[in-house]
DNA sequence: CATCTTTAAGTCAATATGACCTTTAGGGGT
DNA sequence: ACCCCTAAAGGTCATATTGACTTAAAGATG
């Protein structure tokens, strides 16, 4: 935004992309959406979907024209926030790259489609990536390592958990949510008793839902409130 | 980080910037350092400190140059962290200009001595832009706003109201960083014991320091814990 | 209609919080 | 020396929240 250095030895024209981590939870499992590499660097190693921002294209606009085109999603009914810029030393002799990184969190999404180009999109693990069993391109394992502190965190003090369900869903859903990305089992009856409690965290619909065995279960949709106050904290402390 | 639109038609060359708010606590206000433009665009009006990213130098490393050369601030001892990327659509004919804006947070700092260019810098109350008191050039008026909310947030769950006290403190000076802003008297009683209470908050020095008047007020220093749990909240819930 | 399973609801002790009060350790004035 | 003022430090107590656990309810199955 300011120009005082415009135009000095030191600076260069750089290279300005969208990368998406898309997550989801699928067979009790936290997954992040994968592409492997069509083209050089790092062709056929995977990768997180991503691509070039266009001129007059707001860096959102961007990363929905990304989830569009590469994983065959709509992206206007996930949650879609900005994680942050990941601008490494340049690697590239036309000039520097910087990335701007976007999570996006949706509900058991289908299995995507083939992107654009001839590049196989899938769902990854996300511990195959934590745990370096899979080594992505780029610094795009950093970036999901970033993600996932990110919505781990948000779980507790925001209402994101509610983009990995459906339009409404049951209270053992958005526990599994929990449990799924904290790696942790979660007191049904506590969790049921913060969440009701929680002004504005769920709203009931009124209908029920028949599982496959068991007393059916009240349905809610995602409330008004974006912040939970107080909290919903993980038992064991998670700093120091 | 993705290639995969390189050399595609609506793809242009950008200019990353980094730009700076820098937040410190002067005269029971909250401040931001501001510099007057010295050049087009937005000559002579109030801005971030903040220039160009050069070669070869990473995202980080441009914040704590420009931290020193704008405002003559030693950035080894303050707490930076990276806000977001903001990439408005382009307003100048040599392509896009994003910025990655820092966060930055400093005790009681020395009033700014002049940058490398004539450009005054001075510090100006928060409260002033918020308020649009003071119009700010770009879409800084946005990024202080964004990263007033980012610091009232993290005041909660984070140790990082340290960051804006000097190497040992006073607990009422700690208290009084919160109820800085957050723009809310805290209970004195309360505060202590909750902030004593949260291990690895404060660490306590030995030594102490006698008040203009009162009773002489142990000394602590800023603890190993980064983050609070179970986290500092403000009495009145901070959102729906 | 007994049983299995999951949701829903209740109990209770431990902990944390908010509001408020008392004591302590200085300095300043008389 | 003594009293008063101020802010720090420490304590009380009712209330709210949490964690661990128990009990009841609503279906499906055989």
């Amino acid at each position: 935004m300011n120009d005082q250095l415009k135009g000095a030895t030191e600076v260069e024209p750089s290279w300005v992309t969208v990368d998406l981590a898309i997550f989801t939870v699928r067979s009790e499992r936290l997954m992040v959406l994968l592409i492997d590499r069509g083209r050089q660097p790092y062709l056929g190693q995977a990768a997180l979907p991503g691509g070039y921002v266009r001129k007059n294209e707001t860096l959102r606009a961007g990363a929905l024209r990304e989830l569009r085109e590469e994983a065959g999603i709509d992206g206007s009914r996930l949650h879609l926030e900005q994680l942050g810029a990941y601008g490494d030393p340049p690697r590239d002799p036309r000039g520097r790259v910087v990335t701007i990184a976007y999570l996006a969190l949706g509900p058991d999404l289908p299995v995507p489609v083939g992107g654009t180009d001839a590049e196989h999109a899938y769902w990854a693990p996300v511990s195959d990536i934590t745990s370096a069993t899979v080594r992505l391109a780029f610094d795009h394992s950093d970036i999901i390592a970033d993600a996932l502190e990110e919505v781990r965190r948000k779980l507790e003090y925001t209402a994101i958990a509610t983009a990995f369900c459906g339009e409404s869903f049951a209270l053992s859903e958005l526990r599994r949510i929990y449990e799924v990305i904290w790696g942790q089992p979660l007191d049904p009856s506590n969790f049921r008793r913060k969440v009701l409690n929680t002004k504005g965290f769920v709203q009931a619909t009124g209908e029920q839902r028949l599982p496959p065995t068991g007393r059916p279960a009240a349905l809610y949709r995602p409330g008004e409130a974006r912040l939970l106050s107080p909290p919903l904290l993980r038992s064991n402390g998670h700093g120091t």
